[in-house]
Formats: structure tokens, C-alpha cells, sequence
RNA sequence: CGGGGCGUGGCGCAGCCUGGUAGCGCACCUGCUUUGGGAGCAGGGUGUCGGAGGUUCAAAUCCUCUCGCCCCGACCA
């Protein structure tokens, strides 16, 4: 292809909008423009590098023995309340009305439809297992989208379901899509890793994603530096401490210190709110407090519960956690009778949702402006606490009062270890988010390291949740009605092709990795008006034509300097630069967009000596060791 | 949705406070020179100042409403 035939429209500058890396670049090498918030048009190469990394996809699903089909992008309703989905997602579902008033909906996934699918065309277990996926454009009306493709409203998505008679016959899909899932982004040239996941809304038993390790990543992840766990730090579990009695704990453990409950005392600390604050006018370490923080839950719309939860000075609230567990709490005091009953409202599963309570809330169970609030003394409150909570002894906390905190607190001056009290009730769970030098909850003799990644795939074991809601059963062997057992893949080939980009930059542009480059090669005469030197670029462009390799003739009547910045911009992984002083000894150059030296080789080798980089860096883009930084 | 900010030529911005001629850089067009890292000189075109209403002799500027967008917090491929 010429370039002056293609829409390339490169900025000099930043675009005022984009904040991250991948969406500065992808608008200044002209491959998207922004049509609306958080929607895009794909120019040529945004869209090459798009399908490149779709047909990726396509070929390792193909293989893994998935099916390619293609559902609509707009979903009736209908099949959204069968599943009970309708209600429930919330506003980033788009829903609207056609001219007949039936509602509908733009699909942000594919569930309904597949499991409608499914249910009217298989029917015994014969048919089974089968996993079907589609590349699809989806739209999540998302809150605040932002970072172009990394987290637009309308994305293209790849997104996969597999339907199973058994738990085996379904894990191993499972694992079949995990090792897919890996070729593919190896085969991207990414530098990823999986790891354990929650399921978040689309609901299942367990989960992996897939996280492109880049600064600019949204999600934190957890890894060991000894064993092969890893996990998203919102799923990561915290060990809780041996259970040993204290004073035989080490110190370090406990935050004990070592002597003897000591009385409650009340000190006077004028604006200090932060624990931080607190921790430097009392000249004590974080780990000698413990926060408190007060939630709201929320049943729907009605507010049904403040609860307040206690977190070392030094933790943070995970708030995934506490929600799971809230929505548990009636189960884990089957008996407890709560005078103002205010357990009892709670539903015991699904739709609730925790937010930190108003300043308003907080002043009525406290009884002190915010920033003071402590587990002494609270009112109409159920308290729940970390682990590493427990055992502490002769803590600090706030004091229910303003400028006030307490020191030497203990246990026993808000709850009776774990058993209901009128009006509070504590219990020790797994609340607050892991954190880098934590023990490993998996190896447990390995420290947490903490890593920012950006998801790009995350497959779901969905077990029956939507087979059963809309009634996609299979006749057995024995002639009985089950529900299949369901998974689901997804990727986000819009979000891989940013997260490449992420990884692979510098302060020219972008270096894509060979496999996903819109085009493999950029062929720079560097003066169009000089016969010889655009005779050797038109050949060897023409012969790498020939040999099958994607290259680019840059016929534009520009200064050289001009096709030097665009081509460094746009990435090309290898650029063959004809000029004419070389050209004088029979040479071009064959340059690496990663490399910073050129190779001066002869005019008829270029062509074969360009395709050879290439094949070597589309067959060494996937390291074999995704991650260990 | 809460908080902060921005809408002025294709792009990036100034002008607004203190009302009166709409400006700069880049890009674009023409000519000459230049030609291995986003050229120089000369000439040229380009705006319903996001939209609606209001105040005023006069509004990009002040006021009200509205729409769009961006950034920081709670959601997700």
C-alpha cells in the first residue's frame, strides 16, 4: 500500500483528551478518532491492528475447538428478565424502546442470547459439550469512560460460552480456554500473566483473568516471589494469624505489647483525623491503631444497615470482601436475635450493596464528626473486624469524639469477644485488602509482591446460574432433565491492542509487537523526486509484496525528517530507509523500531534480509517467561 | 452521581477579570529556496467564540438556563 493513499493523520502534539499512553499514541499515529464519549471510529491502521489481534483470537479458538458465530448487538429485554438480569445490571445497560414500545437493550454481553440459543438447539447430552464465541462490538454505558480503548462505552469484544453436561467435562473446558487464553496473548507479543479472579457480576464459582502488566493498569495484582500464586488484589485472600494465644505470638504479628490489658484511656488530640496524623502525634507506629470505618448497606435502593468495620492502622477496607461477606451475615448468626432488627431485613444473597456512610450517618453512630469514630461507645452499629484485629492489645482508636481518641483499648471494652452483645456484635473475618510483604496465602511461606496490570481476558466458571434461570437443560442418559453447566471467556481485542502499546512505547511512539503491527514494514525513499531512489524502494517494496510480508511504500514528497517522526510514531517494527548518500555504494538501511542501529545491507538483499527480522519477530514476540519482573 | 475544570479557525491555545477592531503557534493553499530526524522566507484562506435566552448603545467577555467534553472518587473486557 502507498502511504499517501491511506488515511494516516498524524498529530504533532498530544491530543488535549487523552491522559494515558496507549490513548495519546493511538490519536496521534492516526489510528482512532473520537466520535463520542467513550465511542471511537477506527481509522486503517487502528482498525488493521485490531482485526490482526482478532484474528489471533479467531485462529487459537478455531483450534482449541471453539465455534465462531455472530449474535446480535441488540438484545430483546425479555430474554434479560428471564435470566434476571434486567434489574439487576444496572444503568450501564442500555436499554431502549422500538417503535412497537418493546424494550431493548444494546448488548454488553452475550449470556441471554447464548443460553437461548442453546437450549432451543441442543437437547441431549450427545450434543454436548460445545463452547460457540463471537467478535462482536459491545456498549456498557459506562459511568466515566476514559483511556480511549482501555475503557471506552462501545468496544469489541470476544466472548466465548461453553455449555457442558458435568463439572468435569465443563472444568476442563476451563483449563483448555486458561492455555488459549495464554497462546493468544503470547502470540500478541504481550508480557502478561493470569491470575485468580472475583466474578463479579457476572456471577459463577471461579475465575482468571488475564492482566497485561503495564503502570497504567487499573487492577492491582498480588503475587508471590516464591510459589506460582497470583491473584487480583480485590480476590486476594489474607491469611489470618495462627491462633495462638498472643503473648506467645511474636510482636510483630500481634502488635501486642507484651504487658498487661491496660485500662482505657482518653487522650486529647486536637484535628488529628487521619490515622497517619494520629500515628505521628502520638509517636506511634500504624500498626498500633486500628481504624474504624462506618458503611451503609444498602438493600436495592433502601438503606438497611450501618455497620462498622475495624481495620488495622496500617490495612485497607477491601471492599469486595466486606460486601461478600455482608451478604452472608445472616447465615453466620442463624440464632442471633437482634433487638432492633436490624439483621433480619437483610436478604441473605443478592442486590446489596456497601458504600461509606455520610457525614450525617457517621455523626449519629459516632457522635463525633467524622475522623474520630471509634468501636467504644458506638450506637446502633453491628461491628465486624479484620483478623489482624484480633490479638491486638492496648490499641488506639478514635473516641466518638471530636479531637479525642482512646489508647490501651481492648476487646473487652466494646464487645464480648465474639459473642452478640445488645447492641453490638463482632466477628473476625478476612475484610481488608493484601498488601505487599503479607505472607502468601497459598505457599504461606512467600511475601506478596504488588503489580498494576490492565485485564484484557477473563474467563468464568458459570456453573448453572444461567441455565437454570432460563431453563437450558439436556436430556442425560438416564433420561433426567439437567441444567447444562455453563463457562464464559471474554476478551477485550480493542484493550489488548492498547495494552500492547502500554508495554511497548517509547518517547518517539509507538513499538508494536511484529504480530499485531498494522504493517510490518515501512519502505522510506527519503526523496521521492530522485529517480534512483525511489527505483530501488518501489523494488524492494514490490518484492516484499511478493514474499508476503504487510509493508508500507512511503511515496509522500516530504522531508526526510517529516517520514521519520510518522514512521517512529506509528511503530512500524522495521523500517528499510533508502537514501540517496547509500545509495551511491549500492546500500539501504534495515532498521528495528526497537533497536537504535541500523543495518546497511544491499539493495537486492533488503527485501529477504527485512522479511528474515520479521519472521524471527513474530516467532520470538511471545516470551516464554510472561512475567517476573 | 459527588467534587474540580474546559468549550474561541482542522489541531493546540491566548483574549474574558476591567464589555467596543477576534488573535497566536501548528496545519492548509501559492511561490521561491531547502532536502537524513516534524525546514526558511514571502504571500493567502479559514471562525454562526458550544447552544438558547437576558442585561447593554454595544457581549467571546457580564447574568440565567442548557448541551457537550475532560480530570479526581464509587463500576468493568
Amino acid at each position: 500500500m502507498l502511504y499517501s493513499r491511506l488515511l494516516i493523520p498524524t498529530l504533532k502534539e498530544d491530543p488535549a483528551e487523552a491522559e494515558v499512553i496507549s490513548h495519546r499514541l493511538m490519536v496521534r499515529a492516526g489510528m482512532i478518532r473520537k466520535v463520542a464519549a467513550g465511542i471511537y471510529t477506527y481509522l486503517p491502521l487502528g482498525w488493521r491492528t485490531v482485526m490482526k489481534v482478532a484474528e489471533i483470537v479467531r485462529q487459537e479458538m478455531d483450534s482449541a475447538g471453539a465455534q465462531e458465530i455472530m449474535m446480535p448487538a441488540v438484545q430483546p429485554a425479555d430474554l434479560w428478565r428471564q435470566s434476571g438480569r434486567w434489574d439487576f445490571y444496572g444503568k450501564e445497560l442500555l436499554r431502549f424502546k422500538d417503535r412497537h414500545d418493546n424494550e431493548f437493550c444494546i448488548a454488553p454481553t452475550a449470556e441471554e442470547v447464548i443460553t437461548d440459543l442453546v437450549k432451543r438447539e441442543a437437547k441431549s447430552y450427545r450434543q454436548l459439550p460445545m463452547n460457540l464465541y463471537q467478535i462482536q462490538t459491545k456498549f456498557r454505558d459506562e459511568i466515566r469512560p476514559r483511556f480511549g480503548l482501555m475503557r471506552g462505552r462501545e468496544f469489541i469484544m470476544k466472548d466465548a460460552y461453553s455449555f457442558h453436561k458435568d463439572n468435569e467435562s465443563a472444568e476442563a473446558e476451563y483449563w483448555n480456554m486458561y492455555e488459549t487464553y495464554k497462546r493468544i496473548f503470547t502470540r500478541c507479543g504481550l508480557n502478561f500473566r493470569a491470575v485468580e479472579a472475583d466474578t463479579g457480576n457476572i456471577g459463577g464459582s471461579f475465575s482468571h483473568e488475564f492482566m497485561v502488566l503495564a503502570e497504567t493498569g487499573e487492577d492491582f495484582i498480588a503475587s508471590c516471589d516464591s510459589c506460582e500464586y497470583a491473584a487480583n488484589v480485590e480476590k486476594a485472600e489474607c491469611k489470618p494469624p495462627e491462633q495462638v494465644e498472643p503473648s506467645r505470638l511474636p510482636r510483630e504479628m500481634v502488635e501486642d505489647d507484651g504487658g498487661e490489658l491496660k485500662p482505657l484511656e482518653k487522650v486529647h488530640t486536637p484535628g488529628k483525623k487521619t490515622v497517619e496524623e494520629v500515628a505521628e502525634f502520638l509517636h506511634v507506629p500504624l500498626k498500633k491503631i486500628v481504624k474504624t470505618l462506618i458503611y451503609d448497606v444498602f438493600e436495592g435502593a433502601a438503606k438497611k444497615v450501618t455497620i462498622a468495620v475495624l481495620v488495622r492502622g496500617d490495612h485497607e477496607v477491601n471492599e469486595i470482601k466486606l460486601k461478600k461477606f455482608v451478604m452472608t451475615l445472616k447465615n453466620l448468626w442463624p440464632g442471633y436475635q437482634d433487638p432492633n432488627e436490624y439483621i433480619k431485613v437483610m436478604s441473605g444473597d443478592k442486590n446489596v450493596e456497601i458504600a461509606l456512610a455520610d457525614k450525617e450517618t457517621v455523626e449519629r453512630v459516632t457522635g463525633a464528626p467524622s475522623g474520630f469514630a471509634g468501636p467504644v461507645g458506638l450506637k446502633d452499629v453491628i461491628i465486624i473486624a479484620d483478623h489482624a484485629v484480633d490479638g491486638m492489645r492496648n490499641f488506639i482508636t478514635g473516641g466518638n469524639k471530636a479531637d479525642t481518641h482512646f489508647k490501651d483499648v481492648n476487646m473487652g471494652d466494646f464487645a464480648l469477644g465474639v459473642t452478640p452483645t445488645p447492641v453490638h456484635l463482632i466477628k473476625f473475618w478476612d475484610l481488608r485488602k493484601i498488601a505487599p510483604g503479607d505472607p502468601c496465602p497459598k505457599c504461606g511461606s512467600g511475601k506478596i509482591e504488588i503489580f498494576k496490570g490492565i485485564e484484557v481476558g477473563h474467563i468464568f466458571m458459570l456453573g448453572t446460574k444461567y441455565s437454570e434461570a432460563m431453563k437450558c437443560t439436556y436430556k442425560d442418559d438416564d433420561g433426567s432433565d439437567k441444567p447444562m453447566i455453563m463457562g464464559c471467556y471474554g476478551i477485550g481485542v480493542g484493550r489488548t491492542a492498547a495494552a500492547a502499546i502500554e508495554q511497548n512505547n517509547d518517547k518517539n511512539g509507538i513499538i508494536w509487537p511484529a504480530p499485531i503491527a498494522p504493517y510490518e514494514v515501512i519502505v522510506l525513499p527519503l526523496n521521492v523526486n530522485d529517480k534512483g531512489v525511489m527505483d530501488a524502494a518501489t523494488e524492494i517494496y514490490e518484492e516484499l509484496k511478493k514474499d508476503g510480508v504487510e509493508a508500507l511504500l512511503d511515496d509522500r514528497d516530504l522531508r526526510a525528517g517529516f517520514k521519520f517522526k510518522d514512521a517512529d510514531l506509528i511503530g512500524f517494527p522495521v523500517s528499510v530507509v533508502v537514501g540517496e548518500k547509500n545509495l551511491k555504494d549500492g546500500l539501504v538501511e534495515v532498521k528495528r523500531r526497537s533497536a537504535g542501529e541500523a543495518l546497511k545491507v544491499r539493495v537486492s538483499e533488503a527485501a529477504c534480509k527485512t522479511g528474515e527480522i520479521i519472521n524471527e519477530k513474530k516467532g520470538t514476540a511471545g516470551r516464554k517467561r510472561p512475567f517476573n519482573p
